[in-house]
DNA sequence: GAAAAAAATCGTCATTTACCGTAAAATTGC
DNA sequence: GCAATTTTACGGTAAATGACGATTTTTTTC
């Protein structure tokens, strides 16, 4: 089997029997929808149902999803990606290596050009702290983490692989308290070319220190909200892409 | 998270991501059943309904199974057999870094005490080719592998892994041809205890060579079918254990 | 080759899914 | 702040699930 279509299998196998499993199968099946950035109703009409179907699994008036659905789910969530040029599938794929669980990311994607990390950095309103000279580098994807989840069920080796997974692309933490936990797992040559934190309640000056250390960029956003982020990250992905929506 | 938590919800996920993008998730939760060696009416009982439900599913009249059920069914496959020492998801434990794909596995199982070779031997009438001085050697545990299915989807890497997984315990090799693919994957120090090869056309003279050269005890089983080898293993298995069915 | 164990069959029934369509609510873009 | 997009809410319907239990068939064991 080639190898694309093995992380395709593992990629369906886990979500689905992520959505099997969870106490709320309507909301992990929002939460891979989203993961996979569509709307209801192109996820309907990819189906073949009215977005009202959707709705109801999402809001959970479906509790109990038949198999044959969840397959179609996951199949169809793939299959569009795929059709636009796998960008997240593609992102997942230099994750699955990793065992990193799923539920610390939340966005995840690939850039269909690569895009200079200054023009990600104006996008989500990102202020340069260190690295300023690198601002012209290209970058070709981003990982979004949530950071106290992370540090709950991440080994500092798990950061190393984490590090590892978003070489060439930007890691964007998200609900930071001083940005030093996961700064200090980094040694070793291949890290992202780019650290954005989010939410930062007071940084730490060894967070700073770190970064120059490694020379890896390190920038805060000032978006107001997470949410707020995303949804700008999502059309700059866009814009890089073919898509036909 | 305490690693064998982890392990467990891996599998889980894993078994339900099976059944749930399976063409026949009735045949697929029978095979995970069986795998862990329970007959309808024990898992009935766990599950609080009466066996004929298990078999609707597994027949193919109840052909969605609901998100629900198959959680229901995977966690108490799981729990199961964790009341029971966990001789199943223990010997799944040592495959999961591994990520063999669990189609090739017939059948997998930890002992509770170990047995000498020569036990397991006896018990599906196995006949030594090479290693006779290693009889008295303990192994705990077994895997059986559909070898034709594993020459397909496995690289010699592959086999490699799973001779890693298997130290100590009995690499079982049924559908055989000549004995001589696997075997030639074989290099290194960590290897099974013990290879049994079952329904071998053409026993290959280099087969035997190779176990003599890396010292691992090989042997034939002159058992008729595969059915009836594994239900000797089970029969063993359940020697060593204290289970109460 | 009979007894025991395990699995399959199948009629039946209440509950849920899987689906539509439409109207209302919420969110987002400028 | 208004238009556009996206999501919810909900009434309704046919089909399927989830379940039982009695009976038959198959498989295993001694």
């Amino acid at each position: 089997m080639p190898v694309a279509a093995q992380v395709r299998q593992r990629l369906a196998r886990r979500i689905a029997g992520e959505i099997s499993l969870s106490d709320s199968p309507g909301r992990t099946m929002r939460k891979w929808r989203e993961m996979f950035h569509l709307p209801q109703i192109h996820l309907a009409e990819a189906l073949g149902v009215s977005p009202s179907v959707i709705s109801d699994y999402e809001s959970g008036r479906r509790q109990s999803p038949g198999s044959k659905t969840i397959k179609r789910f996951v199949e169809t969530i793939i299959t569009l990606d795929e059709q636009n040029g796998g960008q997240v599938v593609n992102a997942f794929q230099r994750m699955m290596g990793v065992e990193i669980p799923t539920n610390i990311i939340l966005d995840i994607s690939e850039f269909s050009q690569g895009i200079t990390i200054k023009q990600l950095l104006e996008s989500i309103r990102g202020q340069i702290l260190t690295g300023e000279e690198l601002l012209d580098r290209e970058i070709f994807g981003y990982l979004t983490v949530d950071t106290s989840e992370a540090l709950d069920v991440l080994s500092s080796t798990g950061f190393l692989k984490l590090f590892e997974a978003t070489e060439d692309r930007a890691l964007i933490l998200v609900n930071v308290l001083t940005g030093r936990s996961p700064l200090v797992a980094m040694k070793g040559e291949i890290k992202p070319s780019l650290f954005v934190l989010h939410g930062v309640e007071q940084l730490d000056y060894l967070t700073i220190e770190l970064a120059k250390r490694e020379q890896v960029p390190l920038a805060i956003s000032r978006m107001e909200s997470v949410g707020g982020m995303l949804r700008r990250l999502h059309v700059l992905r866009k814009q890089t892409s073919n898509e036909r929506h």
